[in-house]
DNA sequence: TGTACATCAGTGAACGCGCGTTCACTGATGTAC
DNA sequence: TGTACATCAGTGAACGCGCGTTCACTGATGTAC
């Protein structure tokens, strides 16, 4: 049964956000075809009507998660509000749609140039956001500060998403939050 | 054929270390148990004579890899040297044999307990390892200092392997190097 | 120390399942006149 | 505007391959006497 072309690229465009939020929650190799074209109410047949193959998929899932994260970030006016919903308990917990640097990043890393290239234009992004938001005496100073600080943030979750242990993650999470949150650093609490 | 005891502890070590080579190179997911069994010379029927199953070999392919992490730190008699080695491009080019924390983080968070709970105890050692060569006021500031730059350092290593652009990946960890090396944050080039 | 037997690490084939991909088909949409 | 036909988004079955796991078997090791 045919679909009307607007309904074929809602379908499409569904495909692209599900497939973002279950490579997130499972990694790339943790889901299938299947269980993404179910969820977007669709069966698994009809797939290759929109893409060229799963890796292809990747690409735009990537893409789409990464502009998220991007609106995510303009939407701030600050570093420490931002560092303070980058860092929280809830975006820990919400890896399907949550920043895509921390829950794919390891992955990407380990496929093809399509993601990767994706992602690469993202950090450049982040990075001239962040060096908008600090202090610092030069350009350069400010910007290499915003690299440590997009680090900071991105291994911060990373952690405290791996550890067995409320109380460490919740940990981490604070101290990072105090680090990178626009304190000096090595201030007292 | 049947093995001498020795021989097949050695065999059983082999696995081990292979299996966390692969699995940081290529993902849980992404390696099988014949590939592993391959290229340690054996074949794959003779797994289960070694092993419950394949995730019971992953923590002690984790446990293993965050054993080596540990020794390596642990050769390591200051902060700077530590940093530099850590974030060299030879260490982001070597996932197979480097920190597992950067090269399957993201894999541990998604499985079982057993690799999270070695994740966890890991991370608290790392931790203290790190505060005792930071200098702070007081200890609870020197552990705030020191779970922040365990996390950028790993971040820094996941976002420079991540990246399809080598100068990019340069200069994150470059940038990673002057912030959490050991200078005061906020200097000059 | 030597012999007889039980054990069991490793082999290689097989099983069953899931996954990425293909394909013949359907029937509503879009287009040409 | 209406009609006839081509297009093609979506369906559901099928294919082939790889993977985790199982199993009967082998023959050297380990043990009991």
């Amino acid at each position: 049964m045919r679909v009307t072309r607007e309904k074929a690229a809602e379908n499409r465009a569904k495909i692209v956000a599900t497939a973002s939020r279950l490579f997130r929650e499972k990694g790339f190799d943790g889901v299938g075809l299947d269980a993404i074209m179910e969820e977007a109410d669709l069966t698994h047949g009809g797939f290759y009507r929109h893409f060229r193959s799963k890796d292809d998929l990747a690409t735009e899932a990537v893409a789409y998660g990464l502009a998220a994260s991007a609106q995510r970030q303009a939407a701030q006016t600050s570093l420490g509000g931002y560092v303070a919903g980058y860092l929280s308990a809830l975006h820990r917990d919400s890896r399907g749609t949550g920043c895509l640097l921390a829950g794919l990043g390891g992955d990407v890393a380990r496929h093809g140039t399509g993601p990767r290239q994706k992602l690469a234009a993202h950090v450049r992004g982040q990075i001239d956001r962040l060096a908008g938001w600090l202090g610092g005496r030069s350009a350069a100073a400010r910007r290499e500060q915003a690299i440590a600080t997009l680090s900071g943030l991105v291994g911060a979750l990373v952690l405290a998403r791996a550890v067995d242990d409320s109380e460490l993650s919740d940990e981490i999470l604070a101290s990072a939050r105090a680090v990178f949150g626009g304190r000096t650093p090595g201030d007292e609490r």
